[in-house]
DNA sequence: CCCCGCATAATTGTATACAATTATACGGGG
DNA sequence: CCCCGTATAATTGTATACAATTATGCGGGG
């Protein structure tokens, strides 16, 4: 038998079984901070609440487990994991890095195409910047580094770099609410894609790198650490 | 209540379990060779010949599929993942930064106890060298790198470089096999070694960065990417 | 001969029942 | 009053039953 879209780490897009409703449910109540962390998640009320039973949600459990969301202790339950401040700060140490060795891979396989959305998500934040539209900024944000991470060709590399986005993502809001922070962001964003366009990959990678340099930086100075655990 | 060994995200070490047990021998026989790249797994062949009922072996399913060991396509089944070509290539590029990384907070971080693992580590490994024992040799080069990974006092890094360094690992014995490339890995170990021992992180960085290209290229010219697909 | 449709078999998805383990409550001894 | 053991309840672990989906094989029409 033959399976195409052969991906090596495939995600949870099983959005319509049962079990893929049910993770995609207890994600969402994780990074919206519905479930707090440490908080202990029962198999029987999660199923009661979606009205399903504890198989579909025991299933969810073991990869969100892998997700590095939730944490099981056999026989005793799973609870939500917190991120320490040093995990923050290792994960941006991290995505400095790869942000860096995507946006130079970038450079080198970006297509007309997702050139043409990364002008226009940059064209749209410094708009709704300059509005003080913090959602869709929040959103645009997001979107320019998910453009980077498909437009680098590597599925390894997107994969690594989705995850340890989706990780941080539980505070990432109210760091953008700051305006300041957001526009120093949309104009390194900037700076980057002009590197991307030009075919400079050294100048995007190095760009990149300090992107993230500056966004941890900025986190520490406002103080956005303290919502984190230690 | 109260749990803790609060790792972000946990490996599967829950091996007393027949879950754990069905995910550590599937893992093994993917790993060995057993199961072929693109073999579909069924549940209830795999549950009568560990004799247990298809529940465990479900959820150790979809543990190894985010592991990425195996992908799961909804109704249908579990399939042996192949890595291609270009996957092992865009590891080894992902592995040179973060083992640089590694080994740069590894020599702020290291213990007394941890580097002396690591200088028995290259003791050995040019003992076992010079004997041709090929088995003893993949073991120490594969502890050198865990033992870094340890050190570094990163839970986020260790669990990413694990991560990769199984992914390889399925034609890493081949490779090591040659005689040349040992000697100038357990070369390059030394050098990596003795930069930590003296404090100085960005010798080790580029050393570490430097030993995952080496390695690479090493594969690349002896043909051994012939091993996967694409 | 090939292709299509339908019946049947095989396989996965989910629910439920029961076993094993762990948490909780209570009561007696110190 | 506290400590501890035991009984009970709650929760997770596993097996099994059934539903839904997908694969397979066969016969008829072209």
């Amino acid at each position: 038998m033959k399976v195409e879209n052969y991906d090596v780490k495939k995600e949870v897009t099983d959005k319509y079984s049962l079990r893929g409703r049910v993770f995609h449910k207890i994600r969402e109540d994780i990074l919206s901070g519905r479930y707090k962390v440490k908080e202990e998640l029962r198999e029987v009320a999660i199923g009661e609440e979606m009205g399903v039973s504890r198989t579909p949600v025991r299933e969810a459990f073991r990869q969100l487990e892998l997700e590095g969301l939730i944490r099981i202790v056999p026989n005793k339950g799973a609870y939500v994991t917190g991120i320490t401040v040093k995990d923050v700060r290792d994960i941006y140490m991290i995505r400095s890095l790869l942000e860096g060795l995507c946006a130079k891979w970038a450079t080198e396989h970006i297509s007309r195409e997702q050139m043409e959305e990364m002008e226009e998500n940059i064209f749209l934040s410094e708009f709704h910047a300059s509005k003080g539209h913090t959602e869709q900024m929040a959103e645009l944000d997001n979107r320019f580094h998910e453009i980077m991470y498909e437009a680098c060709n590597s599925k390894m590399l997107e994969h690594a770099l989705k995850d340890y986005h989706q990780y941080v993502l539980r505070v990432r809001k109210k760091t953008l609410s700051t305006q300041t922070r957001s526009t120093a962001s949309n104009a390194e964003h900037r700076k980057i894609m002009e590197a991307i366009k030009s075919g400079d990959g050294e100048l995007a990678e190095q760009l990149a790198n300090r992107h993230m340099i500056n966004a941890y930086e900025n986190m520490v100075e406002n103080g956005y650490m303290e919502h984190y655990e230690e």
